[in-house]
DNA sequence: GGTCTGGAAGTAGCC
DNA sequence: GCGGCTACTTCCAGA
């Protein structure tokens, strides 16, 4: 796709530095700026910064502001991004899930906390638990806008993992349609008790508007009795009035009316007696009857689940009646879910149907799969002693759940042979609709196609499947986001199969990974839907909360069947993918910049790519200081470290930085280019990667983020005037705090510049590096990158070297024992105040370095914050 | 006509 | 309580 790109002619006109802020350069350079799709956010800050560092480093130092009159704009293709992240979680992890029945700590899936008994069920008229009354005597009013009644169940305390649980984004799979886990386990032993009753977990949209969203805020977590076959009076857009369903307000509003409503609504229309629209097929599943469905719902006897699911399952359903095409496309589109989670027999052929929009040949190919790979593959798992449950009447699907972990573990990308990779990672931005949109598209990558997974090291001829659901960005805890869930794509532009399904009341699309095309799936079928933040955080036991919570990444799992019955599950994460809409208010975003410097009496043309450029966009030249002093941050990847290096030694005297591209200062005189917008770094992600990496998304503490946004300033790269006379080009430092848990924080470093505004131009600026480790909750041992220093040469920077060295010893007391040396070169000064590098050593990290990293990172925030506040304002 | 996409209006919540 | 700001959600319109 093309990215914007704005090339200006060289600047001929001088203005004062001290202009700069009061001078209107948008006339000269009054670019483009249909904005390009991607990468709007500031996760190519690294890029933009090094681009834009160079030509401030490369700049004259003594040429007054420059400005283009005459920009030339063109449109360049986008680069593609290298997939630097890899997205794979415990990459590194040497270990393995074999699917067991239980969890690692010994705690069986199937185990519940507790009824959730939803609304959307239509349960209420029958439910022997609860009438509507009880529920109204008993539940307070706002607390009655919940469609979720839960029932607490003794003994069963154990079920939840506090360590899944996290106030920054919670049980995203338990959230997202509710208990994750538990209802995991639903599908795990479907048949076992109500604690694993199917119709707990609601998610129940309070306005819900559409079958989609009747699908998403409750088929999914009533998947059984949310059958497709259901009265089209469940859906309020076909048969209930929007004045009757919607509360008066249709903006966010409590949910209680319209819970409900949902509740009286769904009362019948969930009843298979209300469907006017019995299917007309010859369906695989087990008719629902009075029995099965009425009978004895609440003691949930295995005819009735069995009936139940099976009523869900397969069939396509003639939903033609008083529906809207929409209505009924997204209901049907819904069936191969449903007749996922209850496909018949292995060997019944017949049974699923290929329903949703499966051609008969996709269907077929992909039947195979699941036929071929998983009944054989997963019947050797053992089975529950439930005499009631039936194998055969499971699909794969339900039938492997008990055996495979949940979607909020942890797992590792490879095993053995075994390697799951995301080859083509996601775009970083993917806009994400909402139940009351339509459908705004499959995630596409970088690099205008569609990300791609493949798995390596599976020489077997049987396919697989991959499964993909939307998991959190909190690499601390990956895991089924509570807010989004990944949508199937449907249409001509899909070349690849996928069916939906629902694991865990997460929404999981299975796309099949063939051997003829070497393990690899393209991931065009996969959108992003977001579901109301209101919907989400008033449910039950939901922690999490929504605002801001807008990154996701797309978790692909497949499973890998071993000669020994067992089952190796690996998982990969992409990058983190920002889901809000922003981009109308993205700001400008330099990923690549043509040329570094150029004589200031102009007549060069200078070329950014990037996206984001408005037409009040501004590119201004500065005058640069004859000896600048640079604050800026580093590239985050070691590349950059070995390529600047000797070779541009002799670019600056302040210092060879692991990473030239933005600690560079020009020999000769130049133009300092510094964008004259705000910068892309104003969010709570930071790209950190080169301008040909993938970029590199790192979460900020949320209050370091605003301080940031605050204190730091809003541009990314700036020239002011130091009280010395002598300007101080500085990168505002943007916080480039790496998460401690991100993925691929190992290679991440974060330099935290200590410059003193009066500091002067020869002292050598002091630097505390750190890398951040992997994820504490990676096996691999994560390591801490010792702070380095330069050695200080005033008293004032003495002080700040003080800060950084207690942030040292800090750091070292958390230091473990094992070290081990990294070539990346320490900075020190040379006696001609240079740097140089110098070893490093790279030290293990302790284990509660998730604390450490929290102390550390905000205590660097805030000393870098502190520190550089004086220098950003122009 | 439907889908995809970008933009923006209206609203809620926070400060 | 009000205004400003931001984020969220919904709606609209164009491709």
């Amino acid at each position: 796709m093309p990215r914007t790109s704005v090339s200006a002619a060289a600047p001929s006109t001088l203005l004062p530095a001290c202009l700069r802020d009061t001078v209107d350069f948008q006339p000269f350079f009054p670019f483009i700026m249909k904005a390009a799709e991607e990468e709007h956010y500031n996760y190519a800050s690294s890029s933009l910064s090094s681009n834009l560092s160079l030509g401030v480093m490369n700049s004259s130092l003594s040429t007054p502001c420059l400005q283009s009159p005459n920009p030339v704009i063109s449109i360049i293709p986008s680069t593609s991004h290298s997939s630097g992240y890899g997205g794979n979680l415990d990459s590194e992890a040497s270990g393995y899930y074999l699917s067991p029945n239980i969890r690692p700590n010994g705690t069986p899936t199937l185990e519940s906390p507790r009824i959730e008994i939803t609304s959307c069920l239509g349960m209420h008229t029958n439910n022997q638990f609860f009438h509507e009354g009880d529920i109204e005597e008993t539940i307070p009013n706002t607390k009655r806008t919940h469609s979720t009644v839960t029932l607490n169940l003794p003994n069963v305390d154990a079920y939840r993992d506090p360590s899944c649980l996290s106030p920054a984004s919670s049980l995203s799979s338990r959230s997202c349609n509710s208990e994750a886990s538990s209802f995991e386990s639903n599908y795990s032993y479907p048949y076992t008790s109500p604690q694993t009753s199917p119709w707990q977990s609601p998610c129940v949209s309070p306005k819900t508007t559409d079958p989609e969203e009747g699908y998403q805020r409750s088929m999914v977590a009533c998947t059984l009795l949310g059958s497709p076959r259901h009265s089209p009076s469940t859906s309020p857009r076909t048969s209930i009035p929007e004045e009757n369903w919607l509360t008066p307000n249709s903006r966010p509003t409590s949910p209680c009316n319209k819970r409900k409503y949902s509740l009286n609504g769904r009362q019948t229309s969930y009843s298979p007696h209300h469907s006017p629209t019995p299917s007309p097929h010859t369906s695989p599943r087990v008719s629902v009857t009075d029995e099965t469905w009425l009978g004895n719902t609440h003691q949930y006897t295995s005819s009735a689940i069995v009936a139940a699911i099976n009523a869900l399952s397969t069939e396509p359903i003639d939903m033609n009646d008083g529906i809207p095409i929409k209505s009924r496309k997204t209901a049907m589109d819904h069936s191969p879910s449903m007749s996922l989670k209850t496909e018949p027999a292995c060997e019944d052929h017949n049974a699923l149907s290929p329903g949703g929009d499966l051609s008969p040949e996709e269907y077929s190919g992909f039947h195979h799969i699941r036929k071929g790979s998983f009944c054989d593959q997963y019947l050797s798992v053992p089975q529950p002693p439930y005499p009631w449950v039936k194998p055969k009447n499971i699909s794969p699907t339900s039938y492997m759940s008990p055996s495979m972990p949940a979607l909020d573990w942890h797992l590792p990308s490879h095993s053995g042979p075994y390697d799951l990779r995301i080859e083509v990672q996601p775009k970083s931005h993917h806009r994400a609709h909402y139940e009351t949109e339509g459908s705004r598209g499959a995630v596409k990558a970088s690099t205008g196609g569609h990300p791609i997974v493949q798995l390596h090291g599976y020489l077997e001829s049987e396919p697989l499947t991959v499964q993909l659901f939307i998991g959190t960005a909190d690499d601390r805890l990956l895991r089924p986001h509570a807010f989004y869930q990944v949508h199937r794509i449907t249409g001509k532009t899909v070349s690849t199969t996928s069916h939906e399904t629902i694991i865990s009341n997460t929404k999981v699309l299975e796309i099949p990974l063939l051997p003829e095309n070497n393990m690899k799936a393209i991931i065009d079928c996969a959108g992003i839907l977001k579901l109301r933040n209101s919907d989400i955080e008033l449910r039950k036991g939901e922690t999490d909360i929504g605002r801001k919570n807008t990154r996701v990444r797309l978790v692909f799992r497949v499973h890998i069947p071993q000669a020994n019955g067992r089952t190796v599950t690996l998982q990969a994460a992409s990058n983190p993918i920002e889901c809000s809409q922003r981009s109308a208010q993205e700001l400008p975003l330099v990923e690549k910049q043509s040329i570094d410097n150029f004589p200031v009496i102009g007549g060069k043309k200078m070329i950014l790519t990037g996206h984001n450029f408005h037409q009040d966009s501004k590119v201004i030249f500065v005058e640069k200081a004859p000896v600048p002093i640079i604050k800026t941050e580093p590239a985050d990847e070691y590349e950059s470290a070995q390529t600047c290096g000797p070779m541009n030694q002799g670019l600056t005297q302040l210092s060879k930085p692991y990473y030239s591209q933005q600690i560079m200062m020009p020999p000769d005189p130049g133009l300092c280019l510094v964008p004259g917008f705000t910068s892309c770094q104003q969010r709570n992600t930071v790209m950190s990667s080169s301008p040909n990496s993938s970029p590199k998304l790192h979460d900020l503490p949320s209050s370091a983020y605003n301080k940031c946004i605050s204190n730091s300033g809003h541009t990314q790269l700036g020239i002011q005037q130091s009280t010395g006379g002598v300007p101080t080009i500085q990168e505002v430092p943007r916080s480039r705090v790496v998460h401690p848990s991100s993925p691929d924080q190992s290679s991440h470093i974060m330099l935290q510049p200590q410059v003193s505004l009066h500091q002067s131009s020869s002292c050598p600026l002091g630097y505390q590096q750190t890398v951040y480790p992997n994820s504490p909750s990676s096996p691999v041992p994560s390591i801490t990158k010792e702070p380095s220093y330069l050695q200080p040469c005033s008293p004032n920077h003495s002080a700040v070297m003080g800060q950084q060295q207690q942030q040292q010893q800090k750091v070292q007391r958390n230091e473990s024992p094992t070290s081990q040396p990294l070539s990346l070169p320490e900075l020190h000064e040379d006696s001609n105040h240079n740097l140089a590098p110098i070893p490093v050593t790279i030290k293990r990290e302790p284990e509660e370095l998730d604390q450490l990293y929290l102390d550390d990172v905000n205590e660097i925030i805030r000393n870098d914050l502190s520190s550089t506040n004086v220098h950003t304002e122009l």
